[in-house]
This record gives C-alpha cells, sequence and structure tokens, in this order.
DNA sequence: GACTTGTGCGAAATCGTTTTCCCGTTAATA
DNA sequence: TATTAACGGGAAAACGATTTCGCACAAGTC
C-alpha cells in the first residue's frame, strides 16, 4: 500500500522544501531552471496529481458548477447538460449535476448540499414541484451567499439573476399562426397545468395567434393536463368535442405522440382530418408515423449561453453588470402532422 | 459584503474554542448541554454551512463520486443516472459526470479530472473511441491509485473491477427465438461495428438461437453499419437482399426505426412481411407506428446495482472481496412489428 | 487525605496546497 | 571596500474543518 505522493513527499525525497516544489510545479521563475526541470521530472515519474480539494480550499474557489435539473430522462434537457459540458470544458470547469425529480423537497436538499462550499456556482431549472407549491426561499438564499446562479428553461421572473430561456410566446405563437394559415379554425391546444410556467407562455402566444387572425379563444378547447395522472385518458376528451377541432397544438411531444395514437384510432387522417404541431424535446415526433410537425427549442445553445453567463459572472465577481435574460429563438420544423403551404 | 460564517467566527462571537464548536456541532456529550444548545443555535441563526472541501481534506474522501458516459443525450445512459442519483442520495453521496462524447481523448482527460482528489469513486461505462483504439492504460492507472471503480454496460472483462452488464446474449437469444418461433427463417442481423463490445455478445446470442434451431448463419444477412457514416444508405442494403429477410433484428432502437421507414417506403407491411425486434434504449419503440418489438434493459436497475457496488468498495477498503460482475436480466416486451403466437 | 473518576473545555497538530516574506550568496556597481 | 541588486530558496501562515491530548476542577472512593 504505497502513500499518496504529494509535494511534501516530493520535496523529501529531493531534498527541498514544499515551497520550492510548489514554485517549482508552476514553472516560477523564482527557482533555477535546474531545479525546475529536477522537480518536474520527479513529479511526473511519480505520477504527482496535486489534491483538488487542498488548492481549493486555499484559493477559496473549486472550478466546479451545480447543475440542478428536474429530470435527465428528457431529451431536450440532456441536449442542455451538452451544451453546458461544451462551455464548462473549455472554460476549465467541472459540473456537479443533481436532480431534483421535479420535487420540492429534493431541490432544497440538492441546493444546500451544493452550496456547502464545493461549487463556484450554480445552474438551476426550476422543478414543477417548486413552481406548484410557489416557495423560493432556497434560491433567494443562493443570492445572499453571493453565490453566482443562472436560471435556465424554468426560470422566474422575480428572481434577480441572469437567465436563458426558450422563446415559448414566439414559437407557439409561430406554431399557432402556421396551422392557421394551413386553414384550420379550431385549434385545440393541449397545455400544462396552469402553474407550470412555460405552459402560461406557450399559451400566451397561441392567443396572440388567434387574435391576429381574428379567432375567438374559446375555453373549450383549452385542456390543461396533470402529468402525474393518465395521460391517455386525459387526452381522450379532445375526441370527445362535438365538432371535431381541426387542428392541436400539443406543448410537450408526448400529449401529441398520444394524441396522434388516439387520432388514429378514430380513423381521423393526419393531416387531412386534424393537423398537429406540438413543442419538442425528444426523437419522437421523428420517428411516429407520421412525423410531426415540431417546434425545436435548442437546448445546446441555452446550455452553452447559461454556462458562460454563469462563468462570466464567476470569474467578474466585481462587475456590478445589470442582469441579463437571453431568449433562444425556437425553429418551426415542417413535418407530415400539418398541411404543405406554398 | 459580510464574510463566511465559519467556526472560527462562531468561536469568537460567542468566546469559546474552535474545537468546543467543532464538538458541540456535532453533539459530542463532552461538551456540556447548554454550550452546545448555544453554539447550535447561533449556528442555525446565521445560516452556518461547514465548508465541504476543509471536512474531505481533512477526512480524506469527499463524498463524491464520479461518473464517466460516453453520451448523454441517449435514454438508456440517463435512466442509469437516475439509478445512481437514487443510490448515491441514499448512501449520501454526490455525482460528478463527465462526457466523453464516445472519444477516448474526453474519456483520458474526464479521469484524470476526476481523479485529482476530488472523487472517491469512480463509475465508468467505456466509449467507443476507447473500444476501438484499444488502450485502456488510464483505467489501469485508476486502479494504481487505489481508487474504487466500477464499470457499466460498456465493460471490459479483463479490466480486474467490479462490473454490471446487461444481459446482452440473454436478450439478443430470446430475440431471435422469438422470431424464429414466429415463423421466421431468414433473420437480418443489424448490429454495431466489430469493435463494440456489447455489438460481440448480441450476435453471440444471435447465432446461439440460430444454431439451436438449426439455421445456418449466413454472412450476408449480417450488417455491421458505421454510426459515423449515413445510417440511412447503410440499413437500406438489408433491403436489396434477394430474397428480402423475412425478419430483422436490430441492436439499436435507431437502426430499427430507420429499418421501419424503409420497410413501409418498399411497401412491406409490418409483421406480415416482414417483422422486427430492437434493442432498445428510448422511447421511440413505444411511440413508433407500429411499435416495436422490444428488448428492454433495466438502466434503472443498472445504475442503482453499479453505484451500490460502488460505494460498498468504498466504504470497505480493506475487505478483499472478490471482484463481482452483475448481469442485469433484459425483458422481451411484445409490441406490433411481430406476428402474435400462443 | 490521597487517589481515582468524570466533566468541560482548549491547544495544537493535521490534511495538502499557495503565497508572502525573509535570508544567505554571489556578482555588479560606485 | 562598502553598497546594492539579483538570484535561489526556505519558513511559516493561511484556508476551514477534525481529532487527539492534556489540563483544571469537582465529586466520589478507600
Amino acid at each position: 500500500m504505497k502513500s499518496k505522493t504529494t509535494m511534501k513527499s516530493i520535496a523529501e525525497e529531493l531534498g527541498v522544501s514544499v515551497s520550492t516544489v510548489s514554485k517549482a510545479l508552476k514553472d516560477n521563475p523564482r527557482i533555477s531552471k535546474e531545479t525546475r526541470k529536477k522537480i518536474q521530472a520527479f513529479s511526473k515519474l511519480l505520477n504527482y496529481q496535486p489534491d483538488a480539494r487542498a488548492i481549493n480550499l486555499r484559493k477559496n474557489i473549486s472550478k466546479v458548477i451545480g447543475v440542478v435539473i428536474p429530470e435527465i430522462t428528457n431529451h431536450f434537457f440532456t441536449t442542455v447538460i451538452k451544451g453546458i459540458d461544451y462551455m464548462t470544458k473549455k472554460r476549465g470547469y467541472q459540473v456537479m449535476i443533481c436532480l431534483s425529480n421535479e420535487s420540492y423537497i429534493e431541490e432544497v436538499k440538492n441546493i444546500k448540499l451544493l452550496t456547502s462550499g464545493s461549487v463556484d456556482g450554480l445552474l438551476i431549472s426550476i422543478s414543477s414541484g417548486t413552481q406548484k407549491k410557489g416557495n423560493y426561499d432556497h434560491l433567494f438564499n443562493i443570492k445572499n451567499n453571493q453565490l453566482p446562479m443562472v436560471l435556465f428553461d424554468r426560470t422566474e421572473d422575480f428572481i434577480a439573476c441572469d437567465m436563458v430561456k426558450a422563446d415559448d410566446i414566439g414559437g407557439a405563437y409561430n406554431a399557432t399562426k402556421t396551422l392557421i394559415e394551413s386553414g384550420c379554425k379550431r385549434i385545440a391546444l393541449i397545455n400544462f397545468k396552469p402553474y407550470i410556467n412555460i405552459g402560461k407562455e406557450r399559451r400566451m402566444g397561441y392567443c396572440m395567434a388567434l387574435d391576429e387572425y381574428g379567432i375567438k379563444e374559446n375555453n373549450s378547447l383549452i385542456f390543461e393536463v396533470d402529468e402525474e395522472k393518465d395521460l391517455f385518458k386525459q387526452i381522450e376528451k379532445v375526441f370527445n368535442l362535438n365538432p371535431l377541432p381541426d387542428a392541436i397544438f400539443a406543448v410537450k411531444e408526448d400529449f401529441a405522440a398520444i394524441a396522434i395514437k388516439l387520432a388514429l384510432k378514430k380513423g381521423l387522417k393526419i393531416p387531412e382530418d386534424i393537423s398537429l404541431i406540438s413543442f419538442v424535446n425528444g426523437l419522437i415526433s421523428e420517428y411516429s408515423s407520421p412525423s410531426i410537425t415540431a417546434v425545436i427549442q435548442h437546448g445546446y445553445n441555452m446550455g452553452k449561453m447559461a454556462a458562460e453567463l454563469l462563468i462570466d459572472r464567476i470569474e467578474n465577481k466585481t462587475s456590478k453588470k445589470p442582469y441579463e435574460t437571453k431568449v433562444i429563438a425556437t425553429r418551426l420544423k415542417h413535418r407530415d402532422s400539418t398541411k404543405k403551404v406554398n
């Protein structure tokens, strides 16, 4: 059981002091070239790895960023993570990922853990549990601790910090507009429960488009589903309408996929009888039959930008730059669930 | 700019020594009850958070586990992460996740970073880049550093450590057998490139089933596709066979989804003209039309077990328990891409 | 009264670095 | 011959906790 090689052990072997080793390893010119070379070579030989904990303690940094996300089995969030990973690697940071599993309690716990001196900053996407509960004290506490943080995707405007969000309003507006221009008039909206922020915004975009074309908003066409209950049952209600809607706009891919299965079962033709557009977060829309016309969110960019904002804050703690909110544009990908328009 | 509250600051405020504070906060009976209460109350008031770096440095632990995965935009791996998250939370650890993006170089870098005293152990799934290159020195180094590690899913048998893998052979055997028993005789295999370990094993299972039913292995029915090139073009070759195969067994969901699209385009009926089974790692098989009969891997369990094995090693460093390899059974989920058999 | 035991707390070492200040040599300059 | 300056390196404090001793005092035991 050979013991760990530390600066101390190297110093002893070589008959120099610890401070000399430290300086030599960072090529400090105050140490002669020979001594430096000797120490560096010896360290390499012993495969010396500096102890990150000691360095961080001394420098009062950690070069680690904490990430709190509600759900990881979600293609959108994983693309965000990839973007975060790209930027943090580029800037020399590591990531500690915590899952809140959409739960308020877990989110609070995660943040407590992460703020125990082990991270330099936080990247957070708020869980639905927290939004439902409406208690944001744990997030305000981060500010009190003077830890930089950036909210992404699931944000709350009244928290004073940098944010990166998708253009939910614009995406919904475009989707709805596209449906209208292809001739649809009774457009059902399958939305989240109203306490989910992005749901509110997507509904806004939907209404804006209707307004613009003089279509009156119709509450019986708006379905707010609870993701913790049976989705099939809830979405089936859309097809009990009389008359049927001529289009569906779903705020989440799963909702759309289920709507398609139900529509096909009812013998409806897509897109002839009913068109469909969905916000997407995964691959289902691409591989489902028919494939689904989709509002695509650029998770990778979102992750990259959020990480960049955060690291900028971390590294310029003094600068009192005002907080920014970056909005990432969405893109509409035409597939087979909508009619072709020229 | 109020400064961080530490034990020292608490001690000064209260006129006691740092060691008293330390003991009081862990309810050490050597400190009187009054003093303890007083210190605890005061600490809570100041919202004292112990500095994890200092504790870890002193105790020579970190309560952090490093995870290295090849790809995160992959439903299977995210379910594994969920399992890891569950178990690590339960046992009081945090997770540091690094993405190798299937690259040998990045994998080496990640491991170097993680082993700089910042983790107590490693959970690794080997990247395809590494398997292609065939250089495992970075993994052997971990052993030299006496850091516990567990390999999961993408494993290599000649590395002496604990492992958790899916029953790739059994899963492939069952899938193939099911196809044979439903009457198929010309079963095409869409496989990875041969340097991917799980590909080898799935092929073994496929061959075993053929053997058992006296069907001769036919190399022209085996397609090894390169994921870095155009999948459609590569998979299209399956449908250039003459005569056509009466079944396809795909080792990855994406391959199967593409095969379905191509088959439908050729006017083939599924499963009447051609049956299809696939190993799955995502949601495509469920939502595709027709839905795909699938070999399901239990990622969540795999993550849980891998984390448990690792933490057991970490916490019983002395015990010289021999290394284990756990195999997680797969399950065949019958859907619409295969014929019903009674 | 001497001795043990228990109680309550503090001093100091320790973990592995970084960093500031200081000291001794040698060579260059006045 | 002093005086500086440059050079090369070391001692020690610091980061924030834990932990082992040891000390002082009081109470109980023989």
